[in-house]
RNA sequence: GGGCCUGUAGCUCAGUCAGGUAGAGCGUCGGACUUUUAAUCCGAUGGUCGCGGGUUCGAACCCCGUCAGGCCCGCCA
């Protein structure tokens, strides 16, 4: 069974409606490590509702975080903002600094800046979750309710998270931050509580009063979580694994929310997803590779597949050269097959009809819309990088795959991925392994292995692309030709061929790249291969 | 110090929860095809299941220990 339905199954035994959690503090670009919170979210959703489940998923946006520090990616103007909410502060501009203007004319704040481009990725996927925004939530008294609770039990609280996490909370520590006379939630320290207010004082002199039921202040970390699985009824969350440790927020929060009155939901711990050679994605480190980044590379049902195939205590490996490559083949394995029938050969081993069915799920979860067969295109990804290579125009790749038989008609999709497929060839992604080139100085290693008929084919070659008129079909006729004339077999002219020109045993068809080369470039480098030859 | 996850074929992983003759894909090798789309098709190859003990008629799977890698325990998914 599929891990989304194993997760599902377990969810059913509980009750049978749900709310699904995910949750993103969006405190810079989000990155495909994002993504794997929110799709696993999502393919638990799937699944439940597959299993007949009423399922709500919901997307909370943590806009009531603050801003940790000054990245590097900001300007030195946001200092005055560290310890503020996201959501509360400007937006920057390209040059890093706040945009003044958009945050007082529309409101257009940090975590809107931030979010947007990842919504719009999200839509693409094909992930449909109900956005919570945090701050919006607390201003307008949903956490209240459990605000009053947490602060009138501060000591259970403290003692449950002293207990679980094994560290000692500050003295004057309270289950409420309120906000400082500069809009921060550091800086400042309570004095006392007389519900709805938490009376305070900041670093910078000023006495207050925070009103829990408006959001002037937020609950810290530990208790924010928990009194979100409250006050929304969270049945199920899946979080990463910063989270799940023990002592970690997970083993406070749970115990925390029975504290406030209700259970905590289903946990499912995820491992983080890499980028190939540079380890955990960090937006600091400037490794990462954004959702939107990603999708121009590869249409969305591949991304999803990458996190549907692993299970979600898998660390996943997000490789964006040749990794890329494969797992796109593989999708492409993967939808030609028919596993219902598959499934009805009785002489399937358990351990084999598990596989079989771990496939099929994984390629339901892939679909973009749920429910929807996912189709084959016919054409692998390495082929069509090759072909998108060696022909400038599309229309010449689909006449070429038309005339192999490969391809009847050209789907909306295909298209797709052609678009998409130039798009990768022409960033730094790309392999180079898969980049065809032709050599600009002969290989002598690959030269010196030719045998003698190999060596007179050679020469029987240059004569024949140097008389032969520059275009695909007049060259692609002279290769072979430059063998039978000596009576040898014409593909060992193309041996030769690729020896001479790439510095391989075989490769792309040669013709049409020879065509779009400049003859002159290519004679002078035959003639060079001729004189290694003739030492 | 406490805890979590991972370790199975050259590579990526399934199989561990409910113990019953080691599984898939990729790769590699061989063959078919031969004016070749690094294509396609067919076939083969491949593992002391990290290591050591224990329980059992039987262990990749359960238990104990141990090694290695990754991670968490001050709000990075």
């Amino acid at each position: 069974m599929h891990w989304a339905d194993v997760a599902a199954q377990a969810l059913a035994h509980k009750s049978d409606t749900h709310v699904v959690s995910t949750g993103i503090t969006p405190s810079g670009e989000f990155h495909i490590g994002h993504l794997r919170e929110i799709l696993t979210g999502d393919m638990i959703a799937r699944a439940a509702k597959d299993a007949g489940l009423t399922v709500d998923f919901v997307f909370i946006i943590d806009s009531a975080d603050p801003l940790r520090k000054v990245y590097d990616f900001l300007g030195p103007e946001y200092e005055q903002f560290v310890g503020n909410q996201l959501g509360a502060i400007p937006a920057p501009k390209e040059d890093g600094n706040p945009d003044w203007e958009r945050f007082q004319n529309e409101g257009w704040t940090y975590a809107n800046h931030f979010l947007e481009p990842f919504l719009k990725a999200l839509k693409e996927i094909g992930v449909r979750p109900r956005l919570i925004d945090n701050l919006e939530s607390y201003r307008n008294g949903r956490f209240a309710e459990l605000s009053k609770t947490a602060c009138d039990r501060a000591d259970d609280i403290r003692e449950a998270i002293e207990r679980i996490s094994g560290r000692e909370l500050p003295d004057g520590w309270f289950p409420w931050s309120p906000l400082n006379s500069r809009g921060g939630l550091d800086k400042v320290r309570v004095t006392g509580y007389e519900y709805p207010l938490v009376h305070w004082e900041d670093e910078y002199g000023a006495t207050g009063s925070s009103d829990i039921t408006k959001g002037e202040g937020k609950l810290p970390w530990r208790i924010d979580w928990p009194a979100k699985w409250g006050w929304i009824g969270v049945t199920c969350e899946a979080f990463g694994k910063d989270h799940g440790a023990a002592g970690g927020s997970y083993s406070t929060g749970r115990e925390i929310v029975q504290i406030l009155g209700h259970e905590p939901p289903h946990p499912l711990v995820y491992e983080w997803i890499s980028l190939k050679g540079q380890g955990a994605m960090s937006s600091s480190a400037g490794n990462t590779i954004g959702p939107i980044e990603a999708l121009r590379l590869v249409p969305p049902e591949i991304l999803r597949l990458l996190v549907a195939k692993s299970k979600p205590n898998k660390a996943i490996e997000f490789d964006t050269g040749m990794g890329l490559v494969t797992l796109a083949d593989e999708f492409e394995r993967l939808a030609a097959r028919d596993f219902q029938q598959e499934l009805a050969n009785e002489e399937l081993s358990r351990r084999q009809k598990v596989q079989v069915e771990d496939a099929a799920g994984a390629m339901k979860m892939a679909t973009v819309v749920s429910g929807q067969e996912v189709q084959a295109t016919a054409v692998t990804f390495r082929h069509l990088a090759l072909l998108a290579q060696t022909k400038k125009s599309d229309s010449d790749v689909w006449m070429s795959l038309q005339a192999s038989g490969a391809l009847k008609e050209i789907t909306p999709q295909l298209q797709d991925r052609l678009n998409r497929m130039r798009y990768w060839i022409q960033s730094s992604h790309f392999p180079n392994e898969m980049r065809i080139k032709i050599l600009t100085e002969p290989n002598t290693t690959m030269l010196e292995a030719l045998d003698e008929v190999e060596r007179r084919i050679m020469k029987s070659l240059v004569v024949a692309l140097n008389a032969c008129e520059w275009n695909a079909t007049a060259i692609g006729a002279s290769i072979p030709q430059s063998a039978k004339d000596l009576d040898e077999s014409p593909r060992s002219a193309f041996k030769v061929a690729y020896a001479a020109l790439m510095g391989t045993e075989k490769g792309p068809r040669l013709a049409p790249i020879l065509a779009e080369m400049d003859r002159e470039e290519i004679l002078r480098l035959l003639d060079a291969c001729v004189q290694v030859l003739g030492n």
